[in-house]
DNA sequence: TTTTACACTTTTGAATGCAAAATTTGCGAT
DNA sequence: ATCGCAAATTTTGCATTCAAAAGTGTAAAA
């Protein structure tokens, strides 16, 4: 198993909550898990650590990283000024191909709107945002999006929404097709921020930070 | 030594250029010059890949990155991303201390400028625009800076500059420190933004990427 | 009963050793 | 002299091992 395997496996089970904020990551039986033994491992989770998802812990081991209220209204600032910034690159550089492709993902995702189907809305909603960062052209700022996004992820695209935020969204992402079809690059970054604010509200006012005994799996469910 | 201490002296190595880019990264020589054996060195190098100042190649070792134009251009463009955001949220939070602090730190630079002291000068440069950062009060975002600019930091603090663009530069940051004062988010973003987009150009312009045969130390010097 | 001291266990962090891969060296053929 | 190929050497990646630190349990003393 390659490093970067190593890396991405234990990434998805720390983003899928398997091992929950806060908990100890516990060595020995990853390694087992994964049939590696401890040195890639601890490889591994210094470079999780640097990504912000490990909490290294001197002489203690390590912990899944547990994110304040404070940590997701910073990350989410953070994701606001990173899609501002992909939608202005992305009304510069992006195809006619690329954005009949977000148009026709958009409408597909209108419809699962419509069936009131969250999950698919989400998974559709997430391709959209990520294909306004890939039109960007960009694979440093593609990155950093990448790494920010996957710290929420889990509070961004699990929340329950009530009728009038969903409403909202889908308002706004019409705005945001509108924008990028226009190419007005200025207008898609404050478009872009104001959706990513609202979505911070619902999240904080959710109470969603990873914060002591709030296991945001269970509300999942 | 601890873990962060031992990507830190990498980190001081490569940003240094002393491992120059492209370089291959010796581990048997820096295992005795840091006097630790393979196993946290090579922990550090994939904490400094994933950061981007390292690139592991499988069975083959480890080099120090090389920046091709579009990598710096990249680089850049996030920068004025980071900066511009970071300009806005400072203008919300800083304390009237902290805008003196860099008002005297922004004197101090000017003296230097009519000094024609370029290194004192890059310094105190260099000292504004984090403290801009830190006065966003995002630490987030403070550290995507501190990692997007070490990647650049040496086309940015050491590219010559002609007496026109210096003295550019100098009246962007009286600009730059007008909008703070007033406290003007949009302004200072504005003005961050067109302060290194010039510096960018200025960077490629003087072919600084770190091609094949472009050693940057040697044009220092 | 509560607290403290102490031995014991577990776990962490780092050095060493070993097999596999890659690079370099040496030699023969053209 | 140059090219090609095989042997030798070096280097990489990982497993194992070892010392030190933290955690745990027990028993004695207050």
């Amino acid at each position: 198993m390659l490093h970067e395997e190593v890396v991405g496996r234990i990434r998805a089970i720390l983003l899928d909550g398997e091992i929950p904020p806060g908990a100890r990551i516990p060595e020995r039986e990853l390694c087992e898990r994964l049939e590696i033994s401890r040195t890639p491992l601890r490889e591994a989770l210094k470079v999780l650590a640097a990504e912000g998802l490990v909490q290294l812990l001197p002489h203690r081991g390590s912990r899944a990283a547990k994110l304040t209220d404070k940590d997701m209204r910073d990350l989410f600032e953070v994701c606001q000024g990173l899609e501002a910034l992909a939608g202005e690159l992305a009304c510069e550089r992006i195809t006619d191909a690329e954005i009949g492709a977000i148009a026709a993902a958009h409408d597909e995702m209108v419809r699962h709107y419509r069936d009131g189907d969250l999950i698919q809305y989400y998974r559709g909603n997430r391709a959209i945002h990520e294909a306004i960062v890939t039109a960007a052209g960009n694979p440093v700022l593609a990155g950093l999006y990448t790494s920010v996004t996957a710290r929420i992820r889990r509070a961004r695209y699990v929340t329950p929404m009530t009728p009038q935020r969903w409403a909202l969204a889908v308002k706004e992402h019409e705005a945001i097709l509108n924008a990028l079809q226009r190419r007005d690059g200025v207008g898609l970054a404050h478009i872009l921020r104001a959706h990513l604010r609202h979505k911070r509200e619902e999240v904080l006012q959710a109470g969603f930070a990873e914060t002591e005994g709030n296991d945001v799996t269970l509300r999942i469910a």
